[in-house]
DNA sequence: CTGAAAGCGCTAACAA
DNA sequence: TTGTTAGCGCTTTCAG
């Protein structure tokens, strides 16, 4: 019996002879090794959980993908749970992960909020903010400098002569302040007056973008410019302005973030602020199998960001 | 020790007095149930494996969310795996899923083959086809009716009067054969004849379309429709047509396939045939829990299909 | 290099 | 209503 654990888990303390032997009655028996066993009496899955708010968003099924590929890789399993956001949700999640005995996590995109560090710091399992950082800096996590990627989207259409950036964006009193940061920032090093009326939180849909942009563009003082929080807001903002009879971008330019497949599925393509998103759930993952194995490594990593400039902008 | 299985698992021959001692006990000392160690014991994991192609697409994406939320209902947890359509890999997640003692299997949009078949019906545990169908019929399933839902979009689009509508498809010689197969089917019906010219065979997406139908509007008969095997296909269509300086609907009608997200965030917004994929994850998910409890249930679900009638037709 | 034995943390009879 | 006991199918010492 535990040469045939042995031979299954490639331990070389065994005779090539003994083990072609026991190969061949696994194969004759149809042997299949019970993990839930192997667990038990190991104390390791080979099993992580991720916690997201919704996977059937695009940039989330991206994320995941990263991910996956990654746990894969590794021989890992995942178990996928959305959380919707919502912070009961997320901590029952969380305990629900450990109750299975995963060998780490990966956090999603939530605030990560006081009680959320207790919970993360009460357990010994390694857990990993994706795209969301401990406020504290005490948690692992992967991102990309939300702030500064703001600053230079802004940035960006400052120095094109615009003075009235309108930004539609979500939740703002979370995490995603961030961003908020960036824009009033950026307004600042530029002399430019911020205008609240200009700053619109929405839902992160296209209806809801369209329906907000065109309000804004009914101002008297109208924007000139848009910078969203995604790209999907950013082609209802697109759409908006073509409704007005006005173009993008001669007459109001558009910039959009994450760089998801949209942006380049809509005329003009959108200018987009892009976030490796696909990198950024492999080198969680990566990070992730790393804490597992109590190997050395950087516990904050930040990736690079960029505008990528199509015909939303002139 | 029983006793505190007993109110863990929430057994009523528990004296309330002592359930509420245990019930403090817990709280107390911390104790988090070992979820390995139960399934072990009760040859339940409460988990559910879900084998995928791709869960970075929309459509999959969008399944997955009904399914999570179907499985969630019944305290199932769900591990996830993407299998990029390719045969050994989905055997080997499999494989995988059984070692872990998933308690039952979706397994999405992938063609069965004969070999699938057998490893399916080796063994016990239920596993649901969704989004394709057994060949045989044997195997439970949850899906639509794709070779009329193909039939009907044809049949719509002939009686505004097309006699030349161009068919974007992928992988054609799979079971996206049904399909093809209405589409024939429709012309065969209406006595059109059929141009293989106008069926293409691509990668489904965005910039492989794009090409493709720019190709076949510059053909000298060229089509004066588009039905394509999803959105976003039907928008390279749709953007391909007004890159030539013609008008989607005006001179070339085009309708899309699974009203995602896609489809109401394009200009014209897209007229497609509606496959309810939440609905089709969730229902799956349903099925999947009445095989596990041995309850009484038909094994082969067909959800109905619709058109939805948009912009991108007359 | 191989086998024997203990034990991982539970559940499920069964007895009391 | 509660406690005792025997596993569940592995891994991991430890002897040999």
């Amino acid at each position: 019996m535990a040469t045939v654990s042995r031979v299954v888990n490639g331990n070389t303390n065994v005779k090539p002879s003994t083990r072609k032997k026991v190969l061949k009655a696994i194969e004759d028996l149809g042997y299949r090794p019970n993990a839930v066993a192997r667990g038990l009496a190991s104390k390791k899955t080979t099993t992580i959980g991720v916690i997201l708010p919704d996977i059937s968003s695009l940039f989330f099924a991206e994320l995941a993908r990263g991910i996956e590929d990654i746990a894969t890789m590794y021989n890992y399993d995942i178990i996928l749970s959305s959380s919707d956001q919502n912070r009961d949700k997320e901590i029952q999640l969380l305990n629900n992960l450990l109750e299975k005995q995963v060998d780490g996590v990966l956090f999603l995109g939530g605030e990560v909020t006081e009680e959320h560090r207790q919970l993360f710091e009460s357990t010994s399992v390694p857990i990993v903010l994706v795209s969301s950082a401990d406020p504290q800096k005490k948690l692992p996590s992967v991102r990309i400098d939300m702030e500064k990627a703001s600053y230079d989207a802004i940035e960006f259409l400052i120095k094109k002569g615009h003075r009235r950036i309108a930004f539609l964006t979500t939740r703002l009193r979370s995490h995603f302040q961030q961003r908020y940061n960036g824009y009033v920032q950026a307004l600042k090093s530029y002399d430019i007056p911020f205008d609240e009326d200009l700053v619109a939180e929405i839902q992160p849909v296209y209806e809801a973008a369209i329906k907000k942009a065109a309000n804004l563009l009914k101002l008297s003082n109208a924007p000139t410019a848009f910078f969203t929080y995604n790209d999907e807001i950013a082609i209802g903002a697109i759409h908006a302005v073509q409704d007005q009879g006005l173009r993008v971008p001669d007459d109001v330019e558009v910039v959009g973030f994450n760089n998801t497949r949209f942006s380049q599925m809509v005329r003009p393509m959108l200018t987009t602020v892009v976030q490796p998103i696909y990198d950024i759930g492999a080198v969680s993952m990566r990070l992730l199998t790393k804490l597992i194995n109590n190997e050395e490594t950087h516990t904050e990593i930040v990736l690079p960001h960029r505008i990528e400039i199509r015909q939303s902008t002139r």
